[in-house]
Parts: C-alpha cells; structure tokens; sequence
RNA sequence: AGCCUGGUGGUGUAAUGGUAGCACAGAGGUUUUUGGUACCUUUAGUUGGGGUUCGAAUCCCUACCGGGCUGCCA
C-alpha cells in the first residue's frame, strides 16, 4: 500500500522512463533489466551499484533481472571469476533465479547473423592489419578513409568468413567489419569489427570458435534475444549506442533501449578492475579479497553487511553526472545496519592490568551483560569478574585533561554490567612505564549502579583476566592517504598515494570469551571501540584473528584532534 | 581541434515554468551503564553573462569549467 507512495516521489531518470514506458505500454509493459559483467575479474562495489539498479528496477516495475556472463574475449575470462560473481551476487542479496546466461551462449546466432549482415552487403572481411586499420580510422577531428577491402563481392566475403570460422586464419590477419561510415564524427561507426580471430579455447564453448564477436556485435543482439527491454550500462558506452541501435535495426530485431548512467566512485580508494589487478600483483595488498579492497569479496571479509551496501548504494543515487561519494556515507550505513544487528561484546585492544585490592582474592563472579540495547530479545549473558582485570590503557590517564571522564587517580568509574572503582595506586616498572593499576572497588555497586544513586562520569570496558581470549586484532584504515589516488606528482602514479598505515595489526588484545563462539565474519561489536568479526586466518591454527570492519564514531576523539 | 555529454551547499541527490528539499559530512545541544545510539537545533547551494516570462535551477543564446571518444578490451 504504502510502496507506490514511497516510490512516487524522488525517481531517478533511469526509473522515471522506465515508469514512463510501462505506462505507455512499450513492450506490452514489461519490465525486463539484465546484470552483465564479463568474468575477467572480482566484482566490486562499483558493480554493486549496477546490481542494485539492475536488480532493484526489475523488482519495483514487477519485472524480471537476468544474471549474464558477458564472456566473448576468451583471453581474459575465468571460470573461477564467473563462479565468483554468481557468490558475490546471491551475498548481496539478489536472485536471477533460473535466468544465468552466457554470451557465449549466443555464439551460433551472433554468427549467422554476422552471415546475415554480409549477404546484405552490410559486412566485409578486411584484411587491413591493426596498424593499418588504425591509420584508416582518421583522427577525432579527420575522417577515416575506407578500407581497400571494403567493396569485396559478397561471395568473396562469404567465403573468407568461413574460412575465418574453420580457423584457416592467424590471429589478426583478418576481421570482418560492418560497413557503416568512415566519415561519422562518431569513431565507433567507421566500419567497427565485428568478428576477430582469436585461436584460444573459451572456458564455455572449448575448441569450437577461432573467431568471436567483440562486445558491440555481441551486446545489444544477447540483450534482443533474452528480451530485454532497458539495458542500462555505463557512460562510457554512450557512443555505442548508436551502434547498438544499428545493428538492432540492420538485423530487424527486437530493440531494447540502452540507458547509461554515471559510474561510482569513492574517495580514498581506486575503482577499476586494472588499478585494483595492480595492488594485488605487486602484492600492496594480500589479494583480491584483502579486506581493505573495495572489491565484494574484501568488504565480506572485512564485515560488510550486504543490507549496508545495498542501503549505500539506494543512498548515492543513478544520474549522469561524474560523481565522488565520501566514504564517511559508506560507514554510515554500515554502522547504522550494525548497530541494529550486531550482538554487543567486552574486548580491550591494549591491555592493562588492574587488580582491585578489596576484592576477595579467590571469587569469581557472574554479571549479566546486555546483547544488544537495540534489541531487547536478545537478551543477556553471563561474563565473568574477578579481582585480576584488564582494561584498555588509553582508558586511564594519570594527569587527565580537562574533560575526561575515564580512570585516574582516585576518580571513580563505572566497569560496564559490573562495579564502580576507584583508582588508588599507579605501579610502574623501572622504564616509568604504567604496568599495572590498583583499584578499590564498591561491592554496594553491583551491576553498575549504587544505592545511594550516585552518578559518574565514565564508563568503560574489561575483561576478566583469566578468562579472556588473547587474540590478534586487524585495524583497517583507508587504503589511500589521498582523497583522489589518481591525482599525483608528476612522474609518480596512484601507488604513490598508498597509505602506508592502512593495516595495523595489534598482537596480543584480549576480547571476553564469548567471542570464540561467534562464526567467522559475523559481525559483533566490542562495545566502545568497534565493529569486529573473525577473520579465517586463525582458523586453521586454532588462533583468534579479528578484523575491525569500522571503529565507532568517536566524539571524543574528533574534539581533541 | 571535431563530436558526444554533464555543471544545484563540502559531498551525493531531488525539485522538469510557481516556497530550492533530503541524506552524509561540519557546528551546537538533550538523553544515555558504549564519549555509541536516538532526538533537537544550526551553518552552507542553483558556474558566469545575456534573453523569454507576471515568475527561470528548469526554456533560449553565449562564455567558462568537468568528463568521454582515435582497441581486433568490455
């Protein structure tokens, strides 16, 4: 009921003409959008971007959203990329049910009709080599001149096609192009090839085709026939679209629209397949699902929920125009789906001792320690205190600042779920080191509140020492120390903007021992200090590894910079 | 240089001839057993110049600025 409503105001253009379509009855109504990457890499956020809008026009327009592998250049394409970007997609959250396809699918259709088009005198077969067709294509602001090739018979063309197709030709040695115009200001309509010979077996098709269609001959037709209806894609493939009209209309086939929208970027990070193939192959980062990357399967690893970045990616709107999200409105919505759903849990990063001197030497004690104050069903749980705790050091400051309310000498705090105590002795070690704190603590205070009603400033976490967990804890920070990487001294490129900072890792933190059970890359969050999940690294080893995926917003921290 | 395309607060995005709105970020505050969350308040914008109109972010002209295009990549 209350959907059409939400939906009638702020459409973006892509959707304000899909309405308009359906309302007109264009294609009888139907709604029909498709998701094409080609399995030549990881998906990342970018991609998410195109999922969502994809995805997410298909579902309000009742309509359908096919999966297809754009897999027509057999050089670069993996299966295990395909097998990725299918995981990567059901994790956001998004089903194609039954509708995967291929392009590679539509290898015997492209061909006939690429046969189609030279008994129509629309094709040839050139036999220019790359340089020279380069020379023949003019210039941005100079026509191109035809190719000598140009006016073959079509007989001819037909033969030598074939011939291309049994694999009687070199790499390169031939093309077979669509006779457009090479005098168009638009350089994707001088004769484009359509067709190259490409002796390597496809990871779908094998060692059937020698030759394979490039992307133009390839998407509009694959779109046509799986009955697309809005084909949205990216900027940079505006001057394609009057190719990809041609085609539809030489073939007289069905004709989807091609949309385009401006791509996604994020400060402090880069976004192209190739930069990111970069950080991995000289081993800047750990691989392609490092959790600094931006790829899905970092931001997985790292902790990211897919409601997070499917929230992201509704937040930063579809337009044309060149765009730069701050990665401030990423964190936002991961903190904000976090904070709903991550359970709460007791942790400190760096450790110091406390022991609280009137506390019985042998008792160990149960306190109740709340899941998740944003939701009440979840209940609480029993964490242990005893007489020997630790806290985290940046908790305590000996000669505090104005407006700190954590420990120091004889301010009282409250330990969170636990007791108020009172710092009454700083031990050090020979260095002036701070090793160790003694506390005095109010038994009257039990579960964190007095009698007396008594209020303090601060409350912090702990953990009981002999319970707790040692493990190593992975603090991420953003991957460039620049805004815009690509923006660099002359001579350098964007890896001159890595952060060199953008890992920390921390040894030897001590998290409550509850967090042993938590699965690997379930969020949590170690209250006042972050979202964390397991990393698999320790798996195998039997040791604990976290990675932070975000640290809270940090007031406190902002006004002392 | 030619063609295509786009310019709205710091960032992103609405308003399609009729009150420039929303979100993030920033600032200030209230609440709080997380210096978290939530809530409240607040700063800040139509690239410049002409024109049409009672009225222009919106239509026209012009200047300026950004992006894209000379793969047998997608």
């Amino acid at each position: 009921m209350s959907e059409p409503e939400q939906q009638e105001q702020h459409l973006d253009f892509i959707r304000t003409r899909v309405k308009s379509d359906q309302a007109s009855g264009k294609n009888d109504g139907r709604v029909h959008t498709r998701f094409p990457p080609e399995p030549n890499g990881y998906l990342h956020l970018g991609h998410a971007k195109s999922i969502c809008l994809n995805f997410g026009i298909a579902r309000e327009f009742g309509g359908l959203c096919n999966l297809r592998l754009d897999d027509t250049n057999p050089v670069a394409e993996k299966t295990e990329y395909a097998e990725a970007i299918q995981s990567d997609v059901r994790w956001l959250g998004f089903d194609w049910e039954e509708r995967i396809f291929h392009a590679s699918d539509y290898f015997d259709q492209l061909h006939a009709w690429a046969v189609q088009l030279i008994e129509g005198g629309k094709a040839f077969v050139c036999d220019l080599t790359f340089e020279e067709m380069r020379q023949h294509r003019g210039t941005l602001i100079e026509p191109g001149t035809n190719s000598p090739y140009r006016d073959r018979p079509i007989e001819e063309n037909l033969e030598l096609f074939e011939k291309m197709r049994l694999g009687e030709f070199s790499d390169g040695s031939k093309t077979l192009r669509a006779k457009i115009d090479m005098a168009s200001p638009n350089l994707n309509m001088r004769d484009p090839v359509i067709y190259r010979i490409i002796h390597q077996d496809h990871p779908k098709t094998g060692d059937k085709w020698k030759i394979y269609p490039s992307y133009d001959f390839a998407h509009g037709q694959s779109d046509s026939l799986e009955g697309i209806t809005h084909s949205i894609c990216t900027l940079e493939f505006e001057h394609h679209r009057p190719l990809y009209d041609w085609f539809c209309q030489n073939l007289g086939i069905h004709h989807p629209q091609q949309i385009e929208f401006a791509r996604l970027n994020l400060n402090y990070t880069v976004m192209s397949k190739r930069k990111m193939l970069r950080l991995v192959q000289e081993g800047q980062v750990k691989g392609w699902d490092d959790p600094r990357m931006p790829t899905l399967q970092g931001m997985r690893r790292r902790g990211y929920t897919p409601k997070s970045i499917r929230d992201f990616c509704e937040k930063v709107g579809v337009a044309k125009r060149d765009n730069v999200i701050e990665v401030e409105l990423l964190e936002h919505c991961l903190r904000h789906d976090l904070n709903l759903c991550a359970p709460r849990r007791l942790g400190v990063l760096d450790p110091l001792k406390v022991t609280i001197i009137n506390y019985p030497d042998e008792q160990v004690e149960q306190v109740d320690a709340v899941n998740n104050p944003e939701d009440p069903d979840a209940g609480t749980r029993p964490v242990s205190f005893s007489k020997h705790l630790y806290v985290d050091r940046n908790d305590f400051m000996e000669d505090p600042p104005k407006k700190y309310f954590r420990m120091s000498p004889g301010r009282e705090v409250r330990l969170k779920y636990a007791y108020y105590i009172t710092c009454s002795e700083v031990i050090k070690d020979a260095e002036g080191k701070i090793t160790e704190l003694i506390c005095e603590y109010d038994p009257e205070s039990r579960g964190g509140d007095t009698p007396d009603g008594r209020k303090v400033k601060g409350t912090i976490q702990w953990v009981d020492a002999s319970s707790a967990k040692p493990c190593e804890v992975r603090l991420y920070d953003r991957l460039f120390k620049a805004p815009d990487p690509d923006k660099v001294e002359d001579g350098g490129d964007f890896t001159g903007n890595l952060n060199p900072d953008s890992l920390q890792t921390i040894g030897s933190a001590l998290v409550e021992k509850s967090v042993t059970d938590m699965g690997t890359g379930k969020p949590f969050q170690l209250e006042r200090v972050g979202y964390f999940c397991i990393d698999p690294d320790g798996q195998e080893s039997g040791n604990l590894v976290l990675n932070r995926t975000v640290a809270m917003r940090d007031s406190w921290a902002k006004a002392n910079k």
